[in-house]
DNA sequence: CTATTTTGTACTAATTACGAACAAAATAGG
DNA sequence: CCTATTTTGTTCGTAATTAGTACAAAATAG
């Protein structure tokens, strides 16, 4: 039951059920294929008359094409759908603190090339790299489709109305209109995003694994920062500043450590790879000293996870104290927002196997329901580049997002 | 950009435009009424034809109704239109822990009778003393209008698909069908709901005194638990299991005093009105213990407010301490969800003069961005009965959601 | 009294969903 | 091999609905 905004409501037309009727076409189509005109008649409960000047129309538009008639049991052989993916290309970019990733790849996320440089974070400087690279890939990739759009992913808060990187402490950048800048440069239409919306993004509209598309969920991303992408009614929770999803500075202990943030006893500041790595090195988390020594002494999150794996204790039990801690963590949100799913990305999620335990526990003791504490957990690994991914589905979700009303 | 769920969409008939824009224009006349025909024409951006065609639809189903002329600075004067809400009139009942409110009300929530009576635990008897009170209430303000509706609202968790109560300590219920027997014992259909989120409702469907309706926005109540009720995209929240909204939960410290819930340190264990009278009391908080002992001392936390107003010292600490705690706790929902307005009701919204600058200072301490620590809160007094608002949203709501499609 | 402005209605045209009929393409059974 | 049956996909007439235009109604200004 939707509440409508008297202020900025959209109005119907006399073509406003032909796009409605298009569009789930188009989505029962990308989730469902391959689907004969028949079939779509059925689930849609919609005359067949309907649906072939629909899918005509879709077919003009090349959004979709016309596979090889397929076997039946009996009766007239149906030509299969399917939607264009494989041809429609875009360029994902993953801003990080150390490396910048960019990929070319089709609609549904799949690589044709990923190429990585270190980050500049001078922002001109970056764009004009940007902007290069971008040209490059579009030429020596000429054949394998038109390139639609950029997806850019920082790490930080970012502004979808105006495209501006609102504060992105990792690179120093504050304020900075990144969005409109990339597609000046490279004249194409760029959309921008912070890391853990998009990660959300990618499992909503890219699915993973041929799993099904969840349309209420929570990804949780533990790296540097820990940050939230909630999903609610298949829409993504922006907020009125754009900056919800700040899970990572919920306290749990008004008196922990103190957080980069300025408080103290964030979630960040006992789960972030950072609190975890200080743990490690039986070192106080603080903004300067742990950075550098980090950088001084080369040590990842990555390397604890493998000497944790060696059978190290002092690793083991780091890596644990933080798996008990992001388990109350995560038992808030479940507690707060009951979503029906959870992602867990970022570098611990490698370690999934050895964290899921304690995880769990740590959740059932503080989830109010037996279904809350049930609800499930997938953990990404960084090494599916969900951030990528999620750049992908910000240039190809407009195409198959329901239209706006009401 | 909402994504379609291929599962369970509603495609778009040849009706569906005349639905949409008839919502559209209910839903204007009724948070900006009087308006002409003209005036909706230039709001929608349509014709003028259109509306007289869609406004006497409205007209003839008597959900708005035409006023006076009215005069204007040059030609013809228009005729106002507004919706009619003061004779369709519903029930709404809010059952609390010792006492059951009982209101007739019309479909803008103001009352026309309230009564008040001892709650009964027992749900048949319950159910046959409400029923036999909703019959009388029928039977004396006949002329009044027809009573359209139920709304119920209970503390604690409830189903709205199957219309049960899954949880209600209070009251020591468990999965108990209210609604489908409250609707068998009166022949009306009956809405239920929990009580944080029957506030958010009301606040949602029905204002306050005059302001603009919120689309996006959390209720806080703290009373004897804590609990928020969500409003994402003009929509609530309700969680997979529906049972988002657990706020109060969340852990403040992970070694704090044990919570009724069974875990330690949750927010419910630092600021609900048992929390509060026993730290006044300078009890430790019990399941069993402090509520028996505030039931044989009689006193509530209306008295220690009083009694702080009053200027006893010890009753300003504990409620400013409270207080602190709530501001810790508002800080995580606004880095969460970053809502457009917080609202806070219960008892403790009574002392909000008192307690504001403590909680500001905490959201201060704790928000992430200057725009979050300064998110709008307005305080709602427990006279104005914001359950009892919310269960007369339940009723009138459907009325004036918006069609659902795709 | 007339020109102008604004509101509300009536009528026609264009668009679109709906439904039924039909053509196409296959299998099953005598 | 022919015919009945089943299933898919298209075509076309009908009904519903928006959109646009003309017009009547009701007021003011000069």
């Amino acid at each position: 039951m939707r509440k409508i905004d008297t202020r900025r409501f959209v109005r119907a037309t006399r073509s406003t059920p032909r796009e409605i009727n298009r569009q789930i076409i188009l989505n029962l189509v990308r989730e469902h294929q391959p689907l004969s005109r028949a079939d779509l008649a059925r689930r849609m409960d919609i005359g067949r008359g309907m649906i072939t000047s629909l899918v005509d129309e879709l077919l003009a538009e090349e959004a979709i094409y016309e596979g090889a008639t397929v076997d039946a049991p009996r009766g007239r052989k149906p030509k299969m759908l399917y939607v264009r993916t494989r041809d429609r290309l875009m360029v994902g970019i993953d801003v990080r603190f150390s490396h910048t990733f960019i990929m070319l790849a089709d609609f549904s996320g799949n690589p044709v090339v990923l190429e990585r440089f270190d980050t500049i974070t001078e922002p001109a400087a970056l764009i004009s790299e940007l902007a290069t690279r971008v040209q490059r890939l579009i030429e020596s990739n000429k054949g394998a489709g038109t390139v639609e759009g950029i997806g850019l992913v920082v790490p930080g808060m970012t502004d979808q109305r105006s495209g501006r990187v609102l504060f992105a402490p990792q690179l120093g950048w504050r304020d900075v209109p990144m969005r409109d800048a990339l597609a000046e440069a490279t004249g194409l239409p760029v959309q921008i995003e912070n890391a853990p919306i998009a990660c959300a993004l990618a499992h909503m509209w890219l699915g993973q694994r041929g799993a099904e598309m969840p349309t209420d969920f929570v990804y949780v991303t533990v790296s540097d920062g820990v940050g939230a992408g909630i999903v609610v009614n298949g829409e993504v929770v922006r907020g009125a500043a754009q900056t919800a999803g700040e899970f990572g500075h919920i306290p749990l202990s008004m008196d922990g450590p103190r957080c980069l943030c300025g408080a103290t006893g964030c979630l960040e500041a006992y789960t972030s790879n950072l609190a975890t790595l200080s743990r490690y090195l039986g070192q106080e988390l603080s903004a300067t000293g742990t950075r550098k020594l980090l950088q001084e002494s080369g040590l990842t999150i990555t390397d604890v996870i493998a000497r944790a794996r060696a059978g190290e204790e002092r690793a083991r039990a780091a890596i644990q104290e933080t798996a008990r801690y992001l388990g109350i963590g995560l038992a808030s949100i479940i507690n707060a927002l009951n979503p029906a799913q959870l992602f867990l990305g970022g570098e611990l999620a490698a370690a999934w196997s050895e964290i899921e335990p304690t995880i769990r526990e740590a959740i059932r003791e503080r989830a109010l329901t037996a279904a809350g504490a049930a609800t499930p957990i997938v953990a990404e690994p960084a090494s599916d580049h969900p951030r990528l991914r999620g750049a992908a589905a910000l240039v190809a979700a407009p195409t198959f997002a329901a239209p706006k009303l009401a």
